[in-house]
RNA sequence: GGCCCCAUCGUCUAUCGGUUAGGACACGAGCUUUUCAAGCUCGGAAGCGGAGUUCGAUUCUCCGUGGGGUCACCA
């Protein structure tokens, strides 16, 4: 177990060959949290290993996802750091010097075989139906490597190991899972097994958050961790994600979005952090809306899940609109404008908790504008027929009408309310749906829109006498 | 197939041996100021199966079943 006192460090360390998913991301986040929980060091490092897989533009894509949802680094390969640079490739130096290490010690030696070989003793194993084993073929003198070959690991000490896991508790595994896996590749860059365990060394990581994919390949780490005497960090194995169907592990190829595809979608960032923070994790109480503050200060890596959970974008939309609706007014009104631009400013305010009621994404207006809240700017369309409530006569929809305007004229339509106290009680007496259908239908004309005073409230006196009057016209 | 991990309402989960098994999403019903939306109230809904340990198991142990992961010059 490693030093309580330690300053904790821990870091997110995605390889650039992709988007980023809610896997990472969530990976990143709990790492992210646990380092701020305990005022600690949180370090974004890029795997970039593997030269052939490594896709153009990841590693932006995969800053602007974390800096999107606030996810900020305290040392990367943008900002620099105490244990510059933060480019795997780059530390190249790094791995060679442990890697002579090893070789002094007799620990590493170099592949001798060729792919083919390899190849044909893999199958000949996998033909008796044995576990293919490279240590098996390990030869009895070692060559100087040159570095043109493979440089692997020889394991010392061919046992089951048993780990502390901070997640799944005491994790074990047979000898299988030990073999002499290669630290450095032919092109000279290493592995992700041997580079990780320098940079955290190197970095000073006291804590590696990752998901529980890395369990079977742990005894690897150990035994190497073990042949540089290396105390290791704490190991906290993250639950899968699932797909929709519960069923496979959610990852790029089955489904998994691109986190920035949330964002164009609409999504709020706190409510992102939110929903891929409960991916996982819960306070213990019973608080399900979360900021990520309140989230990093309730966060216990004890707390964790052992078990896998399906993303149910459903409550990711729910979630949404909690956050939306926490905002301040004027972050409502500043988002709504951006997707009702022509709209007036002191028309949108006085529309913004009808459209923030309609909504779980600031997106969604775009869907429900046309017909939903149109008629606010363009005078609507009146069907005379539709204007009638029920099987009553054109007569009494004009003399409800009629005697609404009069109240308007005269009346206070400072607030909902207000509107409410001038119209409803005339209502009331009149009946509800013969006095409030003509005058909703009216002022919409929408057979299905929001309550007749809040209309005649957004509308205002004047608009709203205009859209009567209109009306009344054509009853007589 | 070998090795390993996981298992509570449809879904996400709480419970750290004793609870009427709690909450949230979704769903259903009702309420409210015509309709729609929102909101509020109520409701249905769960411990994978079998042994054991124990006065008592959802909780601890074992076996089974189901699901997942992993067996690369990928991370």
């Amino acid at each position: 177990m490693s030093d309580t006192n330690k300053k904790v460090v821990t870091r997110f360390a995605p390889s650039p060959t992709g988007f980023m998913h809610v896997g990472g991301v969530r990976t990143a986040l709990y790492a992210w949290a646990w380092a701020k929980k305990n005022d600690g060091t949180f370090i974004l490092r890029i795997e970039d290993t593997d030269k052939a897989r490594e896709v153009e533009g990841s590693i932006a894509h995969i800053m602007e996802s974390l800096k999107w949802l606030g996810i900020e680094w305290d040392q990367g390969p943008d900002i620099g750091g105490s244990h510059a640079p933060y480019l795997q490739s780059e530390r190249l130096e790094s791995y060679k010097k442990y890697a002579n290490i090893l070789i002094e010690k007799g620990l590493a030696y170099p592949d001798p075989y060729t792919k083919e070989e390899i190849e044909s003793f893999r199958k000949n194993a996998e033909d008796e139906k044995k576990v293919f084993l490279f240590r098996d073929h390990r030869p009895e003198k070692f060559g100087v490597w040159n570095g043109t070959q493979p440089l692997r690991f020889k394991v010392p000490v061919v046992k089951s190991y048993t780990w502390m896991d901070e997640v799944r508790g005491e994790l074990s595994a047979g000898p299988e899972a030990l073999d002499d896996f290669i630290l450095i590749k032919s092109d000279g860059y290493p592995t992700y097994n041997f580079a990780h365990i320098i940079d955290d060394l190197e970095m000073g990581v006291t804590h590696i958050m990752r998901a529980d994919e890395f369990i079977a390949s742990t005894p690897k780490f150990l035994s190497l961790y073990e042949a540089l005497e290396i105390i290791p960090p704490v190991l906290v194995t993250l639950p899968p994600i699932l797909g929709k169907e519960g069923t496979k592990k959610l990852g790029k190829r089955d489904g998994a979005k691109d986190i920035l595809e949330y964002r164009n979608d609409g999504f709020l960032a706190d409510a992102m952090v939110n929903f891929l923070a409960f991916l996982g994790w819960n306070p213990g109480d019973e608080r399900d809306v979360m900021t990520p503050l309140e989230i990093i200060e309730s966060f216990d890596i004890s707390r964790i899940h052992k078990s896998g959970a399906m993303l149910d974008e459903e409550k990711l939309l729910w979630l949404n609109k909690e956050h939306l609706k926490r905002q301040s007014d004027e972050v409502k009104l500043n988002e709504v404008k951006k997707h009702l631009p022509d709209y007036p400013e002191d028309l949108l305010k006085r529309l913004l908790p009808s459209i923030i009621d309609r909504i779980s994404v600031y997106s969604q207006i775009d869907h429900i504008e046309s017909t939903e809240f149109r008629f606010f700017i363009d005078s609507p369309e009146v069907d005379i027929e539709k204007i009638i409530w029920k099987d009553e006569t054109k007569d009494q929809a004009a003399i409800h009408l009629e005697e609404v305007k009069r109240l308007i004229e005269s009346g206070d339509l400072s607030s909902v309310e207000n509107v409410n106290k001038l119209i409803m009680p005339y209502a009331e007496v009149q009946g509800k749906g013969s006095v409030l259908w003509p005058l909703r239908y009216s002022l919409s004309g929408q057979e299905k829109s929001i309550d007749p005073f809040t209309l005649v409230y957004i509308l205002g006196k004047e608009e709203s006498i205009k859209r009567i009057e209109k009306v009344l016209e054509k009853l007589t």
